[in-house]
DNA sequence: ATCCAATATGTCGCGAACGATATATTTATA
DNA sequence: TATAAATATATCGTTCGCGACATATTGGAT
């Protein structure tokens, strides 16, 4: 009895499992980098655009200031990114990518498709579209759990 | 440029993302409950089959004995479960489920249907079919992934 | 001008995850 | 039957995630 609270019939649990099997597989390259999977993102996000708020970073990656503020810190440390005060509003810490860090995207090209070949699929065009077809499905969901919790208490 | 490094066309985010959503829409329930969602998992588990070792319940989740001995030792705390050496093969902690972890799962009944009517389609046949059918997609993937990363480096 | 709510960020503490490593018990092998 | 290899669990240190809360700055409303 109670088949719903079967972990094979849980919707949630294979997403909770595939997240960390894929930052597992990632963890090679991102390890070669010398970085970790949430600072990689942070990455992503400034590579496709620079000089972002601490918030603006955070609601990319959906993300809260009290996980991204220590993340950025360290990343700054690494010397990786630079924070400082917007000359605008004193109140935000802008964020900008450092050469090193500007560097680093010329050597993360090939992450993405690093984690098709240990898959063994980088060659399966169907393969390839299919998880492309799972990806906007899972977007869709996201946007239905985002506004879900958007929800006034 | 560099197309493939945008958060927009990565597969490793989506997964990321939808995880902690999930996992932040059901903490309503889990905070009725008084516990946190990987001990959730674990009771799931033992709710499921009951008096297994660490690693079982660690094959289970895709999660190693340094992530799930200090989380059973929280719950023997908590007086969830309890840990004792089997008596066969003394290398191995048993964890039993306690009367307050059994009871538990019939206050835990609705939880999985609770996240559906969050998300307003606990009526939609259509759309929890579609999940459904997302759910297997991703299940796929996690063997994918599982048999990678079993490959002898 | 003054006060107040909204906004942006940061701090603190706890509970995961996980790599590296240690310890104890069992099993297999010489 | 010693002894090495395999197995099962635990410990330690670092980095997240996140709820709760504190601080500082800004933009309005009076």
């Amino acid at each position: 009895m109670y088949e719903q609270l079967k972990l094979e019939n849980q919707l949630c649990f294979p997403f909770y499992a595939a997240s960390r099997l894929i930052i597992r597989a990632y963890q090679k390259d991102l390890d070669a980098l010398g970085i970790t999977y949430p600072q990689y993102l942070v990455l992503m996000v400034l590579w496709e655009k620079d000089y972002l708020s601490v918030i603006e970073i955070g609601e990319k990656l959906v993300l809260n200031t009290n996980t991204i503020t220590p993340l950025l810190k360290r990343m700054e440390q690494q010397g990786l990114i630079t924070r400082s005060p917007s000359s605008k509003d004193q109140r935000k810490t802008m964020i900008a990518l450092s050469e090193k860090g500007k560097a680093m995207q010329k050597e993360a090209t090939q992450i993405p498709n690093n984690l098709l070949k240990r898959l063994h699929i980088d060659k399966d065009e169907e393969k390839i579209e299919e998880l492309k077809r799972l990806k906007s499905q899972i977007k869709e969901l996201i946007e239905l759990l985002k506004a879900e919790g958007q929800v006034q208490p």
